[in-house]
DNA sequence: GCGAAACTGAACTCATGGGTTCAATGTAGT
DNA sequence: ACTACATTGAACCCATGAGTTCAGTTTCGC
């Protein structure tokens, strides 16, 4: 039980739940606690018994999210661990599960809410990439290196290959998605990951021509 | 004269200058109309005397300065027109040119306010885009097309290869920026333009090894 | 069951800020 | 000089919403 009074934790996670939620959907300024509140079916002086302020809230709320986000990004680089044969056919599925990761709904509204509150929380950044090998470049940056290792990629610098790699694969979505706005299809997304993975092979593979 | 009614469009351009100033330092709902009025040397009622809204007072404020970025930007392409006997060295220059109309001060605000901005004024993007030639990748494509054409490129798709060297160029700008709030060093620009056209040349140059 | 804690709903305070009104003051064309 | 209109400053109205208070109710540990 540890630090439960019961109800607590349960009431907690709804309203952090609902809290983003509602950001996500109507952006910091717009969203009213009274609002969350409902969200989370809870009646509004209880958010302000567990969370001092709207800031606070939306701290913790988008600290949740973001580090969500980050672990299934992380674990979609899996498959990279033991590639069989086909390289580019790994490289592939990857960065497609990325591509899925990066477009679904709670994480465009994630990324609009860090562009738009970082003025306001300049700090909110560190909890999201967090320190060293939680940062999304960072793992992908160790999976390559020992691909290079092995001989299958260039044995140059891994950590601009990495880079480059999600460089490739996320920068189209910004036009593509309209910011976010617009959902794309998943045939898109296959092509995208196709096109990525065939371009960053010409410049990083093994030159087997 | 046509419009003019005297000051009426001094006034008119400094409520827009004002307005994009106030609003790329606050953010949309923090920054308050006294402030821009403030800012532009103007009356409250003087500001409500041009636009009708907050709202239009934002888009039109967001136009402006999104147009005069997109043809800067646009602008920065002009040395690929005739490239000399070095074309690595020319994209390279271009390369930068683009990084820094990317990095400064406004770039980073605009985007930050596109944004924050997009759900609440879903059209606004429509404006910056623009239409056919009006846009950057729009406007590589063209250029890499006639360096494919004498020869000097991969005769591939040249749509896919502008949308790629725009985001190896510009993907690793929101990791290392900070979304934008930290101000990269010029020599660092400098790099990631090498390790760009460096990889871009790699994957899309005549291959002759 | 008892008591302590959390929870609820509703009402309240108070600050902020969008948008308007108005009388007074330029200011440019004729 | 005269007219018409833009501008100004200050005050004003009003909606919204953050955060609080409180009396009453639920819920769990014991």
């Amino acid at each position: 039980m540890a630090t439960s009074t019961r109800g607590r934790i349960d009431k907690r996670q709804a309203i952090l739940g609902g809290a983003f939620a509602v950001f996500a959907r109507l952006g910091y300024a717009q969203a009213c606690v009274q609002d969350i509140a409902d969200e989370a079916g809870v009646a509004k002086p209880t958010v302000y018994n567990h969370m001092t302020d709207k800031a606070t809230l939306f701290r913790h709320a988008v600290e949740a999210a973001s580090q969500a986000a980050l672990v299934a990004r992380i674990g979609a680089l899996a498959p990279l661990a033991d590639p069989g044969d086909d390289l580019a056919g790994v490289l592939e599925g990857v960065a497609h599960a990325l591509l899925r990761l990066h477009t679904d709904e709670r994480s465009c509204a994630l990324k609009r809410l860090l562009y738009s509150e970082i003025t306001r929380f300049p700090d909110i950044l560190d909890v999201v990439t967090g320190s060293g090998p939680h940062h999304l470049t960072q793992a992908l940056a160790d999976r390559l290196a020992r691909l290079a290792l092995s001989g299958r990629l260039r044995a140059a610098d891994p950590d601009l290959a990495a880079e480059q790699f999600l460089a490739l694969l996320l920068g189209p979505l910004e036009t593509r998605s309209r910011l976010g706005t617009r959902q794309i299809s998943d045939t898109e997304l296959h092509d995208l990951a196709r096109a990525t993975v065939c371009t960053f092979m010409r410049a990083w593979g093994r030159n087997t021509p």
